[in-house]
RNA sequence: GGCGGGGUAGCCAAGUGGUAAGGCAGGGCUCUGCAAAAGCUCUAUCGCCGGUUCGAUUCCGGCCCUCGCCUCCA
């Protein structure tokens, strides 16, 4: 068995095969976030499953270099920054340190290169030079330059294939009469926006004049020069499939750079969209969430990732507080039964048991079947707890299972070592034993109260009491 | 209109040509001073209509509903 990953451009289920001859390393391109305000859980979700894309290569054995962009230059950010009086940087460090505090709260393993677009202008006007020097680029009369798709595909490539796309219908929607572009065809796209009055300081020089790189240059740009110009899986949210994905194909391809017959990009992953209670994402509904906003309600970033990696990414996922709270009870579970296996292993030392790591493994080498995967994790619970309740669990068994999670747990991120409690706590348990020893419920009871009151409770095992978090 | 996802128990969600994983919620039981945890157990004619087949939720055709994209968007 092997990894099979959907891809974009051709629709199916593919065997993952990397351009490395020796198949081992990995380029892969996650497109990240554009820091103009806070990100939502929606933007999350994708940085989430390109997380799990990651770590999941990791444990296939794979040498992963993992990328993730940061546009900090574009319409929306320099619309703030003028109105706010502010420069670009401040602007945006801002929303980029608040976006990697949040990435680390859902437990995302940070990506091997995060490259800012305003730190690599050079490289996006040298890319936007080969354009012009092969004549697919073309300055308009504004001093903008666009990239020419009739150029393009009058050089043998193709436009339109992560999405298929019907120009005509196109030509003759209202969006194209309403526009004021210079574009010679309404289908092109800016690679380099000449500056006017209302972008303020944020412009560089170019050899076109003053002005700004286009939406899509940079991932281009950043990717090529960190990955190669061919490299083996970009992601991104499937709404960035077309323009942002596609037009990127058409601009890194357009520059001709790629060895003969090798593609910008082998593998195209898009991950769906977030629903929230069955709704889109609107602050009129009040179904608006950010991560903090859930925090604030309590939970937690790994019962959050557990919620977000609950389904499979190429399906739309309805995020519920219920489905949450849902994601807070089962991850309870596989806690609780880790916690136990611990305490059963207690340092016996042995190799993961093999079983439930190839049920796992084949489970995720199906395009990431992780709702299958999550029903081999619950069933792996299911069965260690028999084990544990029948006394038939020994140590190195224990052990065994013990060291097969954590490696499960790898991907999935998100077990939680228990945690311990404070010392006059444990001097409360103890008292509590004495008076239950005594038969005195009630000093019991109110021991327990008490310790309810500051967030543990005690559950009675077999091996005596033990204080655990409410 | 074009293109692409979906419709499986109260909710979330896998999957298969031979009557359906898992999670959450709920009911019953065991255990427990109480509780918790855990275990056992109960809860689905797989959107509708045809067709192919010994047999379809799974394949084919049609229909209905829903969501997304079609140059702001994860």
């Amino acid at each position: 068995m092997a990894l099979s990953l959907h891809n974009t451009i051709s629709r199916k289920v593919e065997p993952f095969i990397p351009f490395d001859p020796t198949g081992k390393k990995v380029g892969m391109y996650c497109c990240g976030p554009t820091v103009y305000d806070f990100a939502h859980i929606g933007n999350f979700r994708t940085f989430v499953f390109a997380d799990l894309v990651r770590r999941y290569l990791d444990f296939r054995g794979y040498e992963v270099t993992h990328v993730m962009n940061i546009t900090d230059v574009e319409d929306k950010i320099i619309q703030r920054v003028a109105e706010q009086k502010t420069t670009l940087g401040e602007y945006t460090a801002r929303y980029q340190d608040a976006f990697f505090e949040d990435l680390k709260i859902l437990n995302c393993v940070d990506p091997h290169h995060i490259p800012k677009a305003t730190d690599h202008i050079p490289e996006m006007i040298d890319l936007i030079s080969k354009l012009m020097e092969r004549g697919i680029a073309y300055q308009a009369p504004d001093k903008s330059i666009y990239f020419s798709i009739e150029k393009y595909q009058g050089c043998g490539c193709q436009y339109g294939r992560l999405v298929k796309l019907n120009f005509e219908e196109m030509r003759q929607g209202k969006r194209v009469s309403d526009d004021e572009y210079e574009k010679e065809s309404v289908a092109d796209f800016a690679l380099w926006k000449t500056r006017v009055n209302e972008d303020g300081e944020v412009y560089w020089p170019s050899p076109w004049g003053e002005g700004r790189p286009g939406w899509h240059i940079e991932c281009s740009a950043m990717s090529m020069k960190i990955l190669g110009t061919s490299f083996d899986l970009h992601l991104g949210g499937e709404d960035l499939a077309f323009p942002h994905h596609e037009d990127e194909i058409a601009q890194s391809e357009g520059a001709n750079v790629q060895e003969e017959g090798k593609p910008f990009v082998k593998y195209w992953l898009h991950g769906a969209h977030l629903l929230v209670e069955g709704k889109k994402m609107s602050k009129s509904l009040g179904n608006f969430y950010t991560l903090r906003d859930l925090l604030d309600k309590g939970y937690n970033g790994h019962e959050i990732r557990q919620l977000m990696i609950s389904a499979h990414y190429r399906e739309t996922f309805n995020f519920t507080l219920d489905g949450l709270a849902g994601a807070r009870t089962a991850l309870n579970r596989i806690n609780e039964c880790v916690t136990k296996l611990r305490g059963v292993a207690a340092n016996t030392q042995t190799d993961p048991a093999t079983e439930v790591i190839t049920k796992f493994t084949t489970a995720l080498d199906d395009n990431l079947n992780v709702s299958s995967a999550w029903g081999v994790v619950f069933d792996w619970v299911r069965d260690c707890n028999r084990k544990l309740a029948d006394n038939s669990m020994d140590a190195e068994t224990a052990a065994a299972e013990l060291a097969a999670w954590e490696l499960i747990d790898t991907v999935l991120g998100v077990s939680v070592d228990q945690e311990e409690a404070p010392a006059e706590l444990a001097e409360l348990m103890k008292e509590r034993t004495q008076a239950r020893e005594a038969k005195d419920f009630s000093r019991a009871d109110a021991i327990r109260d008490e310790l309810a009151s500051k967030g543990w409770t005690i559950e009675d095992t077999a091996e005596g009491p033990r204080l655990k978090r409410l």
